[in-house]
DNA sequence: AAAAATATTGACCAATCGGTCAGGTTCGTT
DNA sequence: AACGAACCTGACCGATTGGTCAATATTTTT
């Protein structure tokens, strides 16, 4: 209250968020950036309850009501986060072709995935938080448009182990191993780096880490021959 | 304040947690071993900071202030929860023989390690929460005991490489890659629900799922012969 | 330049939560 | 019965935190 208390108001109140046109501005747009990547690293490094506001706030050079502004709940935040990177996440199995030759297209596959763990680890931890958790927040969203993909390229794999191709594994379980073995390279780094010392950042270890990964899926562990 | 303010206290005050003789009274076991339980699911459901200590008395049956007689601290339940199941966690690695059949002893390996996600699955869940966020309260307690393990194991699959016995695989990654795959069917379970619409507790699918690790695992995706 | 829209912030609030405390109840022992 | 130890609870406190608001600063538009 330094002087005059007139009329002015600062806005309309009820839609502030928002911009009031159609396309967004220059600021709003580096700062949404801004923000989406100090949240995913926060909530990566926390989960949901663990993340605060404030910390995203600093982490992305704002004030927390600034921060507000733009996204107005805090769930709003991390449906956005998950969101922006849902896509990159599920690309690496859309790409599977069912005109490739079979095991060159699933060697294919697992390496882009061991390539996401090690370029967004970020992304991947962000995720299995969620999922451990039973996917509270994100719920059906992630689940259906999965669920359209997975079985999809299920059959695809299918067709290949009955025309021989490949050996007759179940194609659910096969996208399940590839899943959880290039993904543990991110989720459980802590855990990787304190038993051998290194992270897919490393790339003599990322290399060794492809080469271990391609060999037990595609050739199993048995010896070569008897 | 209802009557007589003479010279009555209630206890020495400082020390009120543990029992002042040596050993515990058949409450206290049977209390701690609810809250225990109790601890277990919210942590593994909720994360560290999710859970809240109501939540975990409620569902042990007491108030937040009797939960805090027996667990001084947030941290020091999680921990004992933690402790509780470490030994369970680690028990399949420590089983493996040197002496016995290289094969069927990776295969029991596997077996073994499956059979907890399916019977201790929060267990696991609450594990990977841990671990997912950098094991910060964990820190080098599960770390330092898991390396030795970790390394003596490694040593002993090396051996099985070197002599011919299996495939010449990265012991390392031969670990990390039946941990991953295990362990995805527990911490994961919501998402292999969302898209199978089964979990281990189905009896058929638990089946299904060792059948179908054992086999790429072991032998690997690629065709019987060329 | 002035007005309008957008961006930013300090101060504040209500709810939640970890943990304390004084006192009361039950249990085991003699 | 009685006495101390163990067990239990309602009430409370301080700190944190998600979110609001009025007011100000900055940018864009006319």
């Amino acid at each position: 209250m330094t002087r005059a208390t007139k009329t002015r108001k600062g806005r309309p109140k009820s839609e502030l968020g928002p911009p009031a046109n159609g396309n967004r501005t220059r600021i709003r747009a580096r700062n949404e950036d801004n923000i989406l990547d100090a949240a995913l690293e926060v909530f990566a490094d926390c989960g949901f309850k663990g993340a605060t506001i404030d910390q995203i706030a600093a982490r992305a050079g704002m004030s927390k009501p600034n921060l507000l502004y733009y996204f107005r709940r805090k769930r709003d935040l991390y449906l956005a986060v998950l969101e922006r990177t849902l896509d990159m996440w599920l690309e690496p199995l859309s790409a599977i072709r069912a005109d490739g030759d079979p095991a060159e297209e699933i060697r294919a596959y697992i390496n882009r995935k061991l390539a996401f763990s090690k370029l967004r680890p970020t992304a991947s931890r962000m995720f299995a938080n969620e999922i451990i958790q039973g996917a509270p927040l994100l719920g059906t969203v992630l689940q259906d448009g999965l669920r359209g993909i997975v079985d999809e390229k299920a059959a695809v794999i299918r067709g290949w182990a009955s025309a021989g191709k490949i050996a007759d594994v179940d194609p659910y379980h096969l996208i399940f191993v590839i899943w959880a073995v290039t993904q543990h390279y991110a989720d459980f780094a802590s855990q990787v780096e304190a038993v051998v010392g290194s992270g897919l950042s490393d790339r003599k270890f990322f290399r060794e880490t492809e080469a271990a990964i391609d060999h037990i899926l595609l050739r199993g562990i048995l010896p070569p021959e008897r």
